[in-house]
DNA sequence: ACATATTGTTTTCATCGGATACATCCTTTC
DNA sequence: GAAAGGATGTATCCGATGAAAACAATATGT
């Protein structure tokens, strides 16, 4: 326990009995426990636990389980975004090519780092029913962000193919390409030695310029 | 123990105890449980009471919950190659290119068929504890027919591309770029206008097409 | 100050699920 | 046939969870 009757210093140390900013606790904690053990086993009151409140006290914040993994659902598509950001910035790339090559890589890291939530994103865990506009909303600006970018590849003129593929298949594609590497990735169904931290770039830009080079070699 | 499983064995006679041979019968009740009702719905209990039989009975065949997860995967596998063995002998392809799309359609068909299945297969739902001999043998053989048939591919003389791509590295992308689109179909992901039974073929067409391409095209 | 909406706590409901011990029944084997 | 052993059923143990009701403490607006 705490220390006896002390005096209430002006940081009144015992914990309040308003939290004060549970929910994004919550969240965190949450956040914690989905990547440490798994969709599975995060129920809300383990994350009450953890958040050290009564088990009850997630429900004035989220209307039941479905709201709490759609919320965090929604902070992994803004998580990925900022992945991808700061790939793309870390990077400097010249060109909408290697803008294209760092989104991958910042896409990938995110996914490698966050394998549980990319699940809970990807793996229709949260109920279609669950109309979460914020959810709806961080996937719709993450997913946005990848149409925009092979967008602007294709538009930079270099485009060359034989022109039977349109830029919305085309992003369907690249969008594919590194979604599956992604997840064979993140299920350990390729080589260690190709995934490491180190020579993960290498097999990215392997796998990405059969992309790119699609639309760069077409004559 | 469980009995000598899978040896085609002259048996004398079918036994026929209780239940009759309650194995695979309760393989097919939890395929059919997983696929309805997903992953999370799926327990031991449940199987059992729509197999008719008592919520212990199943232990006689499955160590515990993890040895019919793993057994529903190896299962999943199967039926993978299966779709794919399917798709190529239905489309006849008449060289090494034509058996890849093909391949991409069996595969595609396969998982959005099963969707819960994929996610039991490629989701991390069997913990890697569990190390199901089956198991690793079904993945192991219809995986493999995918790089062999990249290799195959590669190996007809047809690749150009710049060299700097090898056969393994090619296998990956090729897999990435299938699974990959496969997976963001099954998550609805994708417009349902690409998807549909119909069209489907097209959108897989193009998007493989860029992996072919890419080594047709070169020199 | 006071009323009211918030935010927490306690407690309880209603299920569900995995796993096991033990008795029993059926099939195989000698 | 009778022993032997696997296949099932029955009874239970034990733990977890999502929800929600009833009640208490606190913050906030007026």
């Amino acid at each position: 326990m705490k220390g006896g009757a002390s005096l209430p210093r002006k940081r009144p140390r015992p914990r309040r009995y308003h939290h004060g900013n549970l929910r994004p606790v919550l969240l965190e904690v949450a956040s914690e426990v989905l990547e440490a053990e798994g969709i599975a086993a995060l129920s809300l009151r383990k994350v009450a636990r953890l958040a050290g409140v009564s088990q009850s006290a997630p429900y004035n914040h989220f209307q039941d389980k479905n709201a709490l993994l759609a919320s965090l659902a929604a902070r992994g598509f803004r998580e990925l975004k900022a992945s991808i950001d700061r790939a793309i910035e870390r990077h400097a790339p010249p060109d909408s090519a290697a803008r294209l090559y760092a989104l991958g890589y910042g896409y990938i890291d995110f996914g490698l780092k966050r394998r549980q939530h990319l699940k809970l994103m990807f793996g229709g865990f949260v109920p279609e029913r669950t109309v979460d506009p914020e959810l709806v909303e961080a996937s719709r600006v993450t997913l946005s962000l990848l149409r925009d970018h092979v967008a602007a590849f294709m538009a930079e003129g270099l485009m060359g193919g034989d022109g039977r593929i349109g830029p919305r298949t085309a992003a369907i594609a690249a969008w594919s390409l590194v979604h599956g590497l992604l997840l064979l990735m993140a299920d350990h169904r390729i080589d260690a030695g190709y995934t490491e931290a180190g020579t993960r770039e290498v097999l990215i830009d392997q796998v990405m310029s059969i992309f790119v080079d699609a639309f760069r070699a077409g004559a």
